[in-house]
DNA sequence: CAGATGACCGCAG
DNA sequence: TCTGCGGCCATCT
């Protein structure tokens, strides 16, 4: 059960954060911990997502560590992120230099 | 309360 | 590149 429900703020920026990253992108986890306010949080962002329920439409595969390197035990993420165009290096690591995303107030997305 | 664990981070060897 | 160490925070035993 998710007993970070006393974090519910960490949680809830936590949601709009990662649901905010855009397919083909990927953020890590000290990123986020940072926005929140916390950068030394980075372990609670991992650990809250683990509890993340799959129907919140969370893109968590799409936050990865700083070192580029994808979630162990969880070898579907790969697949989600290639899905999405994600590239990786010959180290199975994640392409950071093209995909990695930071959060925006998104108000002039004329991108793509 | 203390110790161990974890979808972490950065640095050093 | 891989491994080890210390540090951070929350949860579990």
């Amino acid at each position: 059960m998710g007993k970070i429900e006393k974090n519910d703020l960490f949680c809830k920026a936590l949601y709009e954060i990662v649901r905010s990253i855009p397919a083909g992108k990927v953020t890590t986890y000290g990123e986020i911990a940072r926005l929140l306010g916390c950068p030394q949080a980075s372990r609670l962002v991992g650990h809250t997502l683990k509890c993340v329920p799959g129907e919140a439409y969370l893109p968590c595969h799409r936050v990865v560590n700083a070192q580029g390197r994808l979630v162990p035990s969880w070898d579907r993420q790969r697949v989600l992120l290639t899905h999405e165009g994600v590239s990786f290096l010959p180290s199975g690591k994640v392409n950071m230099k093209l995909h990695l995303w930071h959060y925006e107030n998104l108000e002039d997305v004329s991108d793509v």
